[in-house]
DNA sequence: AACCACATGTAATTCGTTACATGATTCG
DNA sequence: CGAATCATGTAACGAATTACATGTGGTT
């Protein structure tokens, strides 16, 4: 029930409407949060309606047409227990790594190095979001808000010196030894270049 | 189609069943790549050797029944130009971070510290595996898998660090300042006990 | 008048997990 | 010989995204 968990989480800082909700996720999100599509807030903020976690504001019809959502006090104890509990530890998909993991020598490490760049590139507009954020004047940032984003930020310095030295290392062609017991490195080369030069010979 | 990959990825290595795989996500996974139910991977693997990724290695009926599937040139193939292509950037959903970022001075901090210690000893069992891994004596580590697993290391790190750092400041009560223009953090307290004392009241 | 931002919602589809069903082989 | 492990597979279900449908209000 993680995301209406969420929700409700975004719901106890201030009153506010689905489309908010979506606006909220969209820019702090990068390094923190995570996306909702309008097909999945829509439909679970009906449902934490009838369910009586949450209710709507009425308000005296001035300007457009829009849904206020603030939460009861089942909604409130609700949140409130579920923070309690112990969060799951996080699973982190990152595709960097597998195509890193399985990359090879017949390879070629420029373009490895190309998608470093453009990571470290995406990593440093984060995290220069990040830096920022607790003092820019507009965001509310609450006292534990502020621990998170403190471990954010050093969460992406910590990538981005890694990235300085895995390019580093690219480009000298230093790499590290590994560990590779039964030659299964060339055994890999050898199994594709067999595949590829059987696939040339047709 | 990047599960599709992943699999492409995973049968790069050496030849596998889809029982293999499921194995290989099992304990690595933890930090690096993520976990597949057996409901992904036999229907995936199916797939995949219809379209002519990956075709069954024929074995002379010895022992148990099982198909051992192997990259077919277009598999290679495949697998290479996703990986040339640009990773995505990566989505971490980490329910800690909601949490605490929620948390406010009307809950019992011991319960967050709580959480933090549980998350460290977490954290601490993952560093400790991925240390030992590129000279555990068994496990194959390319020496780009050596670069991924150094990134891991860290990652973790910075993790740990952090939990000591955060652990220490909510134990004694010196939370750093955050930024509250509007004073939203008192309006939060306040529309909770609202609505926490009306319900005490019927 | 046109366009963009605000605002809500649903239907179809995709994607993946859980749970179940089945059976062989090995080990104590 | 019973339990654990190896091994494959499917059906039902659940969760979330995409694409679509609709309309208002402010700005240029």
């Amino acid at each position: 029930m993680s995301v209406e968990h969420t929700l409700l989480a975004v719901l106890s800082y201030w009153p506010s409407t689905g489309y908010d909700i979506k606006a909220e996720f969209e820019h702090k999100a990068a390094s923190l949060y995570w996306g909702m599509s309008y097909g999945s807030i829509y439909p679970k903020l009906k449902k934490l309606e009838e369910e009586g976690f949450i209710y709507t504001l009425e308000q005296e019809a001035e300007g457009r047409r829009k849904k206020l959502y603030e939460l009861t006090p089942k909604g409130w104890e609700e949140l409130e227990n579920w923070q309690r509990m112990s969060p799951a530890y996080p699973v982190v998909k990152d595709e960097l790594f597998v195509k890193l993991s399985t990359w090879h020598d017949d390879m070629d490490s420029s373009i490895l190095i190309g998608h470093l760049q453009k990571r470290r590139e995406e990593t440093e507009d984060i995290l220069r979001f990040v830096k920022e954020w607790p003092s820019n004047g507009y965001s509310f940032v609450s006292k534990f808000s502020a621990l998170a984003i403190r471990f954010a930020e050093m969460r992406l310095e910590a990538e981005i010196k890694w990235i300085e030295e895995a390019t580093h290392i690219l480009k000298t062609n230093d790499l590290p030894e590994g560990q590779d017991l039964n030659g299964n490195a060339d055994k890999i080369l050898k199994r594709r270049r067999m595949a590829l030069k059987e696939n040339e010979e047709k």
